[in-house]
DNA sequence: ATGGCCGAGATCCTCGGA
């Protein structure tokens, strides 16, 4: 089984895009962030033609968060916690596969920028919150997916000048401690497990051609439960989407499931 | 050292993104 998850920033504007990568890529279950749109502009009849059900959590203009599925999706929970701001950024479930039962987390972390501002308190609140709720969750559930754009750097090879970055709230080490925090509840970042020493970027600005120059950074994560991680065969970045025309700024990243 | 590119939504500009 393959799990995708692409931030597309607005399902709308890059539906073409969206539907060649599925047809190419084919994903069971693909994680969206950045919808930007309400559940009721949700196109959801593009995803039904290629055989997907989409389960919303919708926000206008800003932040949302879906996912389409091949397989059932069942216990669709669009309050895994209570955001503080009321913004869409949480959607998860729960699939039967190999007779087992996985709990599915699509999440898009806030950006928190710039730092010293209550968008970052909302950002380090938000985690804090979160990384609470999956201790929580683990007592009940060990098969535990999480996919998403976490908004997090995780280590200085993850993006393509670390200097540039000490003060960036995707960087900060104050942010990074909660990212490993949550992690040490049980969990792995499976790109950087498969891949050691691998240079890799989810996410390119728009700005000042940091695509051709490659000046990305690897923001958006599958973090996998220690109780499956046996199971995940593979882990890949599909970097093709990021060179077609009017692109998403990142990209998917796609993990294989036995 | 600075600014640059996009999308949404309400006006021809602002906000938010990372």
């Amino acid at each position: 089984m393959k799990i995708s998850s692409w931030n597309v920033n607005s399902v709308r504007a890059r539906i073409i895009n969206i539907v060649n990568y599925i047809k190419k890529s084919k994903p069971d279950v693909l994680f969206i962030q950045e919808i930007k749109t309400e559940k009721k502009n949700f196109p959801y009849n593009n995803f039904k033609q290629l055989g997907y059900e989409c389960h919303v959590f919708g926000q206008k203009s800003y932040n949302g968060v879906a996912i389409a599925s091949k397989i059932n999706i069942s216990e669709i929970n669009l309050q895994f916690f209570k955001d503080k701001k009321k913004q869409s950024r949480i959607i998860a479930g729960k699939i039967k596969h190999n007779s087992s039962t996985v709990f599915l987390i699509n999440i898009y972390a806030p950006n928190g920028n710039p730092i010293n501002t209550e968008k970052y308190d909302y950002k380090k609140e938000w985690f804090d919150t979160f990384n609470k709720k999956i201790k929580n969750t683990l007592s009940e559930n060990k098969n535990i997916i999480i996919g998403g754009d976490f908004n997090v750097i995780p280590e200085e090879i993850d993006v393509y000048d670390h200097k540039k970055y000490q003060n960036d709230a995707l960087f900060k080490l104050e942010i990074r401690t909660k990212f490993n925090e949550l992690i040490n509840l049980g969990f792995r970042d499976v790109f950087r497990l498969f891949n050691e020493n691998k240079r890799e970027y989810t996410f390119w600005d728009y700005m000042s051609g940091a695509w051709q120059k490659n000046h990305g950074m690897r923001i958006d994560h599958f973090l996998v439960s220690m109780n499956i991680l046996n199971r995940i065969k593979n882990i890949n970045i599909d970097k093709n989407p990021r060179s077609n025309i009017k692109p998403s700024d990142h990209t998917p990243i796609e993990i294989e499931i036995n």
